[in-house]
RNA sequence: GCUGCUGUAGCUCAGUGGUAGAGCACUUCCUUGGUAAGGAAGAGGUCAUGGGUUCAAGCCCCAUCAGCAGCUCCA
């Protein structure tokens, strides 16, 4: 949790969790005054607040909210008490009469176990609580949003109308919270994108796909680069495939049945047809199979920079992180059984190392075998899904069981990394496959003249570039580290007169090389620190006559008014060592 | 895909049936300024696209495209 977004240090009567729960009882009580003949779906309290979802003639609109809160008001203080009730199910059932969603929740509650009713005023609940005692209690609460959500989140339900709020104990937590919120608003890759000029989608190239400008670019060759240096000094080497295939390696390779709703549409190339890969999987495969591998060979690590393609349903594409095109920073080894918990345990450590220099927390989870659509024997998924927990004990890496989300070829261990605002974001995999392997007959010989079958790992660290990206800016609020960022310096002069002097800096700068912006427009200087700030830039060399006359440079750090005069090769050594150590911090 | 909402200048937005607007950004001129907006002038719009209603549509209706908040699903 970031520091806007701290557990209440005071210690309450109830949970906030108890608190939220409440006040969405209170919300969905009010909305039954205003709205009668309202069905009533779930109502819990969520990682930030509470909802409640409705099913309603008329959809609510943000003019309602406000009515809804000021009855909402007008309740907790005419009827505080909340009670709770036990009752038969009979009783419960007759309570229920015409609260169709209500009467489902009912069944769905075992024999053995008792049923409640929460009541405040003539408004009562099915519900197990707990709840507060009293609603006339100190606490503040805001109405948020609408959005629909189908019933018990199955698309093939109704679609109920859900009114998001949140609840606080005290109004300065309130406030935090929203003032964090705002954060998140501010942070937003969309926004900064827009306004630091760093990507766009087009509706004439469609919905989903990226385009990358300039300033972006640069940070992204710059990932590039950090990424390749890592995985040379692991001893992955780079391959390159293309980005279509005949449809019937996809056959082989099991996605035509288990991913097809994923993959567009086949195009005919000489009547036959072919497709846009959804992974990079199968190309690294083939270059596998293009001769005999002999055990001396293994482990083999291969890397790609793979652009994949996939079919995401329209509601879903979101900025830079749910695309439909994006590129993964995908790697497969190939070992032999006896290898597998030392491969894995080493991207373990890769993924810690890459992460780690972003400033990312993480938590790694294992997902196992689906409950569906999955390719191989339940004994091979053990084996494999055994490996992937042998591994993350070498590393000292905790799991957290994620039970049924593995891949239709295999088991993982995905990672959750936490930004600078306390969210948490899926990036990296690493996928334990057994199954490719027999798909596609991969065989090496052995040291006893035996062909035998190979284990791949296929894994992501930054997951794809698209996602990494979109989060990095939201971690970083636009704020690169200098190693990564678009522009590394600003040079300013003061006046007219001393460009000669910044553009001797600037050509130094240049040259080394960083990326340098040397602004000698013949405009106000105030106009320059202001451009300069707007874009983020790590550092400003300002110089006039003073600078000019003893060699230095007046630097202002970004997020900083302070000027710092050092000597001009002063400032160059610290340059160096922010881009060398690739440091978060500008010191 | 589904529910609701939105689409007016590069950005943020005003404009509820009768001559397309503001601030910032941009261009030009003036200003020579020591750390976040000096002054003046100018340019910039097929009001997302297509159809319909109307004497008249940015505004009302329909469709399409794109986006937003979610649901579902995911790197």
């Amino acid at each position: 949790m970031s520091e806007l977004e701290q557990a209440p240090q005071v210690v309450e009567p109830y949970p906030l969790s108890t608190l939220r729960h409440s006040v969405a009882h209170l919300m969905a009580s009010a909305v039954a005054k205003l709205f009668p003949g309202v069905k009533f779906g779930f109502g819990p309290s969520i990682e930030h607040g509470f909802y409640y979802d409705f099913d309603l003639a008329e959809p609510l609109s943000d003019k309602d909210l406000k009515r809804i809160e000021k009855e909402m008001r007008r309740i907790a203080k005419q009827s505080p008490e909340l009670v709770c009730h036990e009752v038969s199910r009979d009783e419960a059932r007759q309570r229920l009469v015409g609260q169709d969603y209500k009467l489902e929740a009912l069944d769905l509650i075992p024999a053995d176990e008792k049923i409640t009713f929460f009541q405040h005023g003539d408004w009562q609940d099915l519900c197990e609580g707990p709840h507060i005692d009293r609603l006339d209690r100190e606490f503040y609460f805001k109405l948020q949003h609408t959005a629909g959500a189908y019933w018990r989140g199955d698309e093939h339900n109704p679609m109920l109308q859900r009114i998001y709020g949140t609840a606080f104990w005290s109004e300065a937590e309130l406030e935090r919270h929203l003032a964090w919120l705002e954060e998140v608003r501010l942070r937003d890759h969309r926004k900064v994108g827009v306004d630091m000029d760093l990507f766009s989608s087009h509706a004439e190239a469609g919905s989903g796909f990226v385009f990358w400008h300039p300033d972006l670019g640069v940070v992204r060759r710059e990932l590039e680069e950090f990424w390749w240096e890592l995985h040379t000094k692991d001893g992955y080497k780079p391959v390159y495939t293309p980005h279509v295939a005949r449809e019937s390696l996809f056959a082989v390779s099991g996605h035509l049945e288990n991913y097809a709703d994923m993959m567009y549409a086949p195009m005919a190339i000489d009547e036959m047809p072919y497709r846009v890969k959804p992974m990079n999987c199968p190309g690294h495969i083939l270059i596998y199979k293009n001769r005999g591998r002999s055990y001396r060979e293994l482990p083999i690590r291969w890397a790609e920079l793979g652009s994949v393609y996939r079919y995401e349903r329209s509601g879903t594409v979101h900025g830079m992180l749910r695309v439909r095109g994006f590129t993964q920073d995908d790697a497969h080894i190939f070992c032999t059984p006896e290898q597998l918990p030392k491969e894995i345990a080493g991207v373990c450590a890769l993924v810690d190392k890459i992460l780690t220099t972003f400033g990312f927390e993480y938590t790694a989870y294992l997902a196992t075998r689906p409950a569906d659509k999955t390719i191989g024997d339940v004994e091979v998924w053990d084996r494999a899904t055994q490996a992937l927990r042998d591994a993350a004990a070498i590393q000292g890496l905790p799991l957290v069981l994620d039970e049924g989300g593995g891949a239709f070829y295999g088991p993982k261990i995905d990672y959750k990394i936490k930004d600078a605002l306390g969210r948490e974001w899926q990036n990296s995999t690493i996928q334990c496959d057994f199954n490719l392997p027999e798909r596609f007959d991969l065989t090496y010989v052995d040291s006893d003249g035996a062909k035998k079958r190979p284990i791949m790992v296929h894994r992501a660290i930054l997951g794809s570039m698209e996602r990494f990206v979109g989060v990095l800016i939201e971690h970083f609020g636009g704020k690169f580290p200098f190693w990564c960022a678009p522009t590394q310096v600003a040079v300013i002069p003061i006046r007219e007169e001393h460009a000669d002097y910044c553009a001797t800096l600037a050509d130094r700068l240049t040259r080394e090389p960083f990326r340098c912006d040397f602004m000698a427009e013949p405009v106000h200087m105030n106009k320059k620190i202001k451009e300069a700030q707007h874009r983020q830039v790590p550092f400003m060399l300002i110089a006039g006559e003073r600078e000019q006359e003893d060699g230095t440079v007046a630097v202002r750090r970004r997020g900083t008014r302070e000027q710092v005069v050092m000597p001009f090769e002063d400032f160059l050594e610290l340059a160096r060592r922010l881009k060398q150590t690739r440091a978060l911090g500008l010191d």
